[in-house]
DNA sequence: ATTACAAACATACCGTGTGTCTGCAACATA
DNA sequence: TATGTTGCAGACACACGGTATGTTTGTAAT
């Protein structure tokens, strides 16, 4: 199966280094001040790579999009693994908000993720891509936490909408505002509590 | 003061059939994706007419942006007042709520306030717009709460955006969900109540 | 080794869209 | 009535996105 190995890997390293030059100019300027010239300069390539590997405009936007879901899901993960080692469904939760919100502490992710990619892609293709990322495990966190009994019984799928939702805006804080979001986060989640 | 009276008539008539013209066409197909050539022929007038008026683009859409705040905050005013007479200042922020998502309906409005309005001007932009219409009236029955103890004593600000972004998130239900997402919404209000 | 083909690109081109600039007519003011 | 001002129409310049075509490079078959 390695038989077209040079190609693959040419192949490959143009397409990375267009992904990797759009990412950081619709970081800095955001997708609509971001020209495709502009981008191709930055990658070292022409146009005619960029059409060759990608649909248009939005479907190379797209694909920055998937890889910083992606990125940003590991990060999540990492700081919510470490800390203090107290368990429990809705500590997890407080534990999953807390890493996301440092984990979007980049400007540039927060003008890709959350406030352009809903505009360019559509909400609904934004929740599909972030249902096999992020949104997945929050789904999941606030199903174990249902289920244990933790915390209210609510739809499920809802209230992780609602949480993500949550997020997103808490993320968007700024210097001395991070830890007051920080503190009312963890008393709606706590407000969730069955008591 | 009457003086330059047909002159003010015309020009407010211009500027309403572009804002008009303007809100229906970015409602159905996005700000991207109207350009302005359309929106003049839908409003009767010229691109010189809109560029007598506007800045740019963008400036007419934060045109459209504020008047449909305004007329949200409105609409939100009346179903909030109707309905039965209980009182007390959850209650307040829970029918406010319910108020918002049934005048959250309209998809166009969802599109130009929720979807295209934070990539086009900007979160800060929009932000300063909310402030002086629904998110104003917001802040103001989240801080009638605390100060009643009503709901544990955490920063009114940052609450008030967190309620708001789920609102947002909510009103973007669609069909059976809408349901659901309100009763979440209600109790995760209900978790705010100070025991 | 040569041929035949396919894939990865580069270049040229076209339509469209935005913002500007100039001109003109209606209106206000003196 | 003369003169300045406002409201707007039309033409223009520039840039961008997408496509169509050409060229090179790699790969498989003979």
């Amino acid at each position: 199966m390695e038989v077209r190995r040079r190609q693959e890997d040419r192949r490959a390293a143009t397409r990375r280094a267009l992904v990797s030059a759009a990412r950081a100019l619709f970081a800095e300027k955001g997708y609509a001040a971001t020209s495709t010239p502009e981008i191709v300069a930055a990658a070292g390539v022409t146009r005619g790579a960029l059409y060759h590997h990608f649909a248009d405009k939005q479907a190379l936007f797209a694909a920055v999009v998937e890889e910083e879901h992606a990125l940003l899901a590991l990060s999540v993960h990492q700081v919510a693994e470490g800390g203090d080692d107290e368990t429990g469904p809705v500590k997890a939760l407080v534990r999953g908000g807390e890493g996301f919100l440092s984990a979007m502490q980049d400007a540039g992710r927060r003008r890709i993720l959350i406030v352009d990619a809903p505009a360019v892609l559509g909400r609904a293709a934004v929740d599909e891509i972030d249902a096999r990322h992020g949104l997945r495990t929050l789904i999941e966190g606030v199903n174990i936490a249902i289920e244990a009994g933790a915390i209210r019984d609510v739809p499920a799928l809802p209230l992780a909408h609602l949480l993500n939702a949550m997020f997103d805006r808490a993320a968007q804080a700024e210097g001395k505002e991070v830890d007051a979001y920080r503190k009312v986060m963890k008393a709606i989640i706590r407000g969730l509590k069955s008591k």
